[in-house]
This record gives structure tokens, C-alpha cells and sequence, in this order.
DNA sequence: CCTAGAATGTTATACCGTACCGAATATGCC
DNA sequence: GGCATATTCGGTACGGTATAACATTCTAGG
């Protein structure tokens, strides 16, 4: 049987209450960093706040740009920075297709990342499928191959854009 | 039942005759295009044979390194249009987490694409399986999604690594 | 030939990410 | 509190990845 619960993040409905994501996502990871004795930093926050603003994949250099209307002189570093801590702490997922970042719908568990990307406006679903996880770990380790990490994106048409 | 045909390339053996993937690798563009009334013209085969030289992914710039050997004032553009083209026929995959590209071992037929890669030695192992395939294009529809392409990969540690 | 389309040459530039160094700031200990 | 230490951040510079735009050459068909 399917588990239900691998649904993270299904397609965000148009008129969702989205500054409840925001508001959620944020007490989420400030919860999660005291607990880890990690510091979600003014910095660390106001980035993962960009990220949140949409609710869809926002690139590094997009993120600099409204970053910079909050902080003057941001350069590319200070925000790679703040990338890295959010991603290292399972806040966000980086969207390789896009060379883009989302927030982590359940970063209170760490969990295999199955991205379904929608090529029409961009929007995001996020599976944690143990299935999907389990058996493309079996088939590797048919070839003797011991999966450290894996890469799983979908790219389609979302049911929105299908209309 | 798993389909051992699904493996379409193994992480190579060290003392494997690599002359005959290469010479098999080109004979094969060579038929594929002439039956599908495309042009594999000297820069693409010279492309194509300089990502097969090594069996391993190899990146843009250094291919345009090494093209720079046999023609002078090669660049980026040059490389970049015969790595879309060799993508395009199936002839190649890119590597999204290296940013690399790496020869097809079975491009005579359209297939699901799964990379094994390493993270010691890069080697790359190749499946195109059907139950994986079939699994996500499920998982997706449980969502309304529409599936079109996918990006899977897997990190870790080939057998020959592990030792 | 002549011509239309394809392929390649060429220049310039946009985009993505990091190395490195030094300043500021938080943390733990006396 | 004062001090040493480690983390975080600011800022410069640069390297790696990829494409836009336009000129030129090549190729196949009439
Ligand atoms: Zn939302
Ligand atoms: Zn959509
Ligand atoms: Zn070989
Ligand atoms: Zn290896």
C-alpha cells in the first residue's frame, strides 16, 4: 500500500492561506535550530523568509537582489552562506533543474527528497516517498553500489496547468 | 520480477577493453543518425568520441580543452551546440550533479534514464529501468501531475571504491 | 549554378558559485 | 566584567557554466 503520509507538500492551491506556510515555516525552524543548538541568525531568517515569500523555487541571485532591498552591500557569498546552512539543516531543498531553492515542508524529519516540478509556472510538490527510496536503494545495491544520497526530479505539467 | 536487463551499463572494470566501447560507441551514432537522416558531422563525432575517451563524465570546458587540440579557436558556443545535439539524440546524458556529460551505452533505443555515480571516482553506472520508471510516473499521478521527463540520481560508493 | 536551411565561427555577456581574507559578533571560561 | 576562542558575516576577486546575437560557411535539393 501507498503511504499517504509521503505526500509533503502537494501543489500549493492558488488561494491558500500563504502567510500561514510563512508564519509556519519560520516558528518550524525557529523550533528546529533550538533544539539542534543551532543559530537561525537575523541573516539565516531573513533568507529563509525570501524563500518562503512565494512558495515557489527562488534562485541564489534572486534571493541577492531582495536581500539587498533588507541589507546594503549583500554580495554572493553572504548568501551562498545562508544556502548552505539552511540546506546542511534540511530547511530548504535545492531544485537542480533549476539551479533554485525551496522551503522543506517537513524539516522536522529528516527524509528521502522527491521534487515534482512543474515546467508550465514553476510550482513545487514534495514526496518523501519511502517506496520510491527503498527500491531504487535495492536496485543499486544490485550492483553493489551504496547509495549515499540521491537526486529524484519530475518535471511535467502540474493538475493546475493542466486545467 | 526486476528486469537484469535494465542495467544498460555496469560501472566499468579496471582492465575493461575501453578501444571497443569507443569503436562501438561511434559505429552505433554513426547508424543511428544515418537511420534517423541526421547529420553526425566531424565536429560531433569528435564531441562524441572525446566524452567516450575516457568513460567517465567529463565537463563542457574541458571538452573544449581537449577540441582545442585538434581545432583551433574553438568556443564555448561550438561545444555547447554538439553537446545539445548528442543530448537530443540520446547519444549522451548530463550529469546534473557534476555538471558533466557522459555517453549513452544503449542511445539505438529511447529509455528511462537512473545514474549510479560515484562520489570517489566518478565512475558511472547506467540503468533504465521500467519499475523505477513506473513507480514515479504512479506516485506523480496520485497528484494529478503529468510527468515529461525525469532527473534521478544516486551518490555514493561504487563496488570497486568500496574494495 | 543558385538558393534556403543547417551548421559552425566569433564576440560578448549573463548567470552560478567559491576562495580568500579580514572585521565583527557570539560563546565559554576565568 | 574581561579575555580567548570560534562562528558568523562583509567584501573583493575570480573561476566555471551557459547562452544571446550575429556573421560566415557548408550542404542538399532544384
Ligand atoms: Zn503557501
Ligand atoms: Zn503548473
Ligand atoms: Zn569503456
Ligand atoms: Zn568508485
Amino acid at each position: 500500500m501507498a503511504d499517504d503520509s509521503a505526500v509533503v507538500a502537494d501543489f500549493p492551491a492558488a488561494g491558500h492561506d500563504h502567510a500561514r506556510c510563512l508564519a509556519g515555516a519560520l516558528a518550524t525552524a525557529e523550533a528546529l535550530c533550538r533544539h539542534r543548538g543551532l543559530r537561525l541568525t537575523e541573516l539565516r531568517r531573513q533568507v529563509l523568509e525570501l524563500i518562503w515569500a512565494e512558495h515557489r523555487p527562488i534562485k541564489a541571485y534572486e534571493l541577492l537582489e531582495r536581500l539587498r532591498e533588507r541589507r546594503s552591500g549583500v554580495a554572493p557569498p553572504t548568501v551562498y552562506r545562508a544556502l548552505d546552512f539552511l540546506l546542511q539543516e534540511g530547511l530548504i531543498h535545492r531544485v537542480e533543474s533549476m539551479s533554485a531553492y525551496i522551503g522543506c515542508s517537513a524539516p522536522e524529519r529528516r527524509h528521502p527528497v522527491q521534487l515534482l516540478v512543474c515546467r508550465r509556472c514553476a510550482a513545487v510538490a514534495e514526496l518523501a516517498d519511502g517506496e520510491i527510496e527503498a527500491l531504487l536503494r535495492r536496485k543499486a545495491q544490485g550492483l553493489g553500489f551504496e547509495v549515499d544520497s540521491a537526486t529524484i526530479e519530475l518535471e511535467g505539467v502540474c493538475p493546475q496547468c493542466r486545467g
